[in-house]
DNA sequence: TTATAATGTGACTAATAAGTCATATGACCT
DNA sequence: AGGTCATATGACTTATTAGTCACATTATAA
């Protein structure tokens, strides 16, 4: 957490300290940050910085977490009648708030998949265990009422199965990205089929395609 | 690639400096790996690493290279009859030999699963474009020859479906061994079954499940 | 106005990094 | 023995890092 000062600073001063942080956090893998650019571009001494956080990973920790908040905010208002959607309708619409979430907040967007996608166990373990959020929970409670309400398999693992689904909302947009215009909403919405297609029926030939 | 007159040592000095190479890169991120760890644990000076290689990158391309060639080896030896064997065989096979080659080769492993989760594409694409394989062309091909024979539903998409298993083979290995034993092979092919069920019948709630 | 507390500062230290270079060693050939 | 060439060396340079600290400035309160 950062100090009391930091918070004490006018808001300006501190929106300054973030923008440079989630800048810098965006653009290198966190073991190559530099406090030093950061300071510069953020326009503060070197002391300041130490008396607004402990260290790096102290800023690292809150910009982690309100991207996290930023991304919750964003789901909600786009997902709003969640429960009144089928398990596949509400997967589809994740899938699609994912993308637009990285169009929109791209510099969160790309610290939040540097984070995922970095193999520092010891630091994420940390800033997981403060927060409590983790989509796979999320994913475990989505599948669990998907089964109760008959739409699922009931044979599938669950965790196993939260787990694919975490993977795959991560993977799916960096497909989407590396392969497509982010910004055509009409082919987002294509591939996100293509890909509920394959987690609803599965790749198998068989006699159960055809049914939406 | 490293001077001839790295190849001109003698074999076992080479191989302290392979080694010293891989423990340095399966131990760190790319970024954070140091030459001068590497020459103290290799017991050569620095003059030395720069008359056998151009810079870190050229023995990081060179070790990257040598995991890809030992990997394929390995598959190669444990997949021996892999035309007579359906898709969904050879998916298995494929799973369970990466699981094995983990255990086998733990530090190669490791090294190839940092190189695939970086985010430095530049890198990656470097890398890539001198070497040819990419696992991905090699799913494509099993995919289509899958469709072909009649065993895969020819209305996926072959590309996306080539990334998702790419994405996979390497998720359900970490998924592997976060959760389990790695060392159970019985629990493997449990997981292995479990995620392959997924792959082929999908999640959904259907009359399809039930046949192998 | 004066005293106290909060905030700001950047030169400095101690590590560490990658890469260079003049010099040294030793093997092989003439 | 003298000469040539491949290999070996580590001190040195330059850059960068995280973090500290004595001091300066500004704000608040008495």
């Amino acid at each position: 957490m950062p100090k009391q000062t930091f918070f004490n600073l006018a808001e300006e001063k501190q929106q300054r300290v973030i923008a440079a942080g989630k800048k810098e956090f965006a653009a290198h893998p966190y073991s190559k940050t530099s406090i030093n650019r950061i300071i510069e571009k953020a326009d503060i001494s070197k002391g300041s910085f130490y008396q607004y956080f402990d260290n790096k990973k102290d800023l690292y920790k809150y910009i982690i977490e309100k991207a996290s908040e930023e991304k919750m905010k964003f789901l909600n208002q786009k997902i709003k009648d969640y429960r009144e959607l089928t398990f596949f309708e509400l997967l589809r619409e994740l899938f699609v708030a994912g993308i637009q979430f990285k169009n929109a907040y791209p510099e969160f967007s790309e610290i939040g998949d540097r984070f995922l996608a970095g193999r520092n166990e010891a630091l994420k373990e940390e800033i997981y265990s403060e927060s409590k959020p983790k989509s796979n929970e999320f994913f475990v409670k989505i599948i669990r009422e998907g089964i109760a309400k008959g739409e699922l398999d009931p044979d599938i693992d669950i965790k196993f199965t939260a787990y694919m689904l975490t993977d795959f909302s991560i993977s799916i947009v960096s497909y989407f990205f590396e392969n497509h215009n982010p910004e055509d909403l009409e082919e987002i919405m294509n591939y996100v089929d293509k890909m509920l297609y394959i987690m609803k029926n599965g790749i198998s030939r068989g006699e159960n395609n055809g049914f939406s």
